[in-house]
DNA sequence: CTTTAAGACTTACGACTGTATGCCATAAAA
DNA sequence: TTTTATGGCATACAGTCGTAAGTCTTAAAG
């Protein structure tokens, strides 16, 4: 099922997952939770706040004179289609190319990799049981 | 090195890969090789090709009447840096959760699995050889 | 030769992005 | 109770993106 938000831009992803980190959050705790040296006015963090709303991520309840905003959508889900589409639009939809060009190119280190291979064996039992 | 060309929009990445793929090619080229169903005009195609030219990842060169362009940064490196950004909004920069992510949540089938177990081993032998 | 087709080069244009300002209400501070 | 700070809601505004139409040139077709 191609659920059909209109996808998330930079900005708001780095903002959403804030949100997600907290919670829920106010315009300003989000603004507090920015890291250092990002600097951004609050206005502008309550824009990105208000349109991640009006995109359908995320939902907001009032509290005392303030907004605070919560995950509509499951985070998980959002990454998981965040990286579907990239994916999709870099490796040809191929997962394969991709972990391997990450194991192979971007900094991997020897217990990374240990601990991948555990996953690779707990996956293998898995799926032999279902296949 | 933080080389600085603009970033690539997903419809201009789409393009570059075309171009990437057939090594050189003209406007009317790219506009054969895009996939079924994909349905842009020729002249659509031709800005792309300018802007991507403008942003330093091709370059172009006269054949008859017709521009040719051929990649001018390395496909490896764009991908590299790509997928480096991506990594860096989506999980903090770090390969791993990344790499996890998609043997779990993205089809790998068994083979792959095998391969990459493969891949692994190779590394840390690599690895401990540095280390 | 005149017409047509294929290209390059220039310009457009609305939507979306990143970043904010303006105005209004109200709670806190003086 | 007047001032100030904090918040929401509406609006702005230049830059980028996706998509293309317009204009000019030239090679090919008639």
């Amino acid at each position: 099922m191609t659920t059909q938000r209109p996808a998330l831009s930079k900005a708001e992803m780095e903002i959403a997952r804030i949100v997600w980190d907290l919670q829920k959050a106010t315009v300003r705790e989000v603004l507090d939770a920015l890291p250092e040296g990002r600097d951004i006015d609050y206005k502008t963090v309550q824009t990105f706040l208000r349109r991640l709303e009006a995109k359908g991520y995320l939902s907001s309840k009032r509290n005392g004179r303030s907004l605070v905003y919560t995950a509509k959508v499951r985070p998980n889900q959002v990454i998981h289609e965040t990286v579907k589409d990239f994916v999709g639009r870099l490796f040809d939809g191929e997962a394969l190319p991709l972990v391997e060009h990450l194991i192979r190119e971007q900094g991997l280190e020897s217990q990374d990799i240990d601990q991948l291979r555990t996953m690779l064996n707990d996956l293998e039992g898995q799926q032999s049981a279902v296949k």
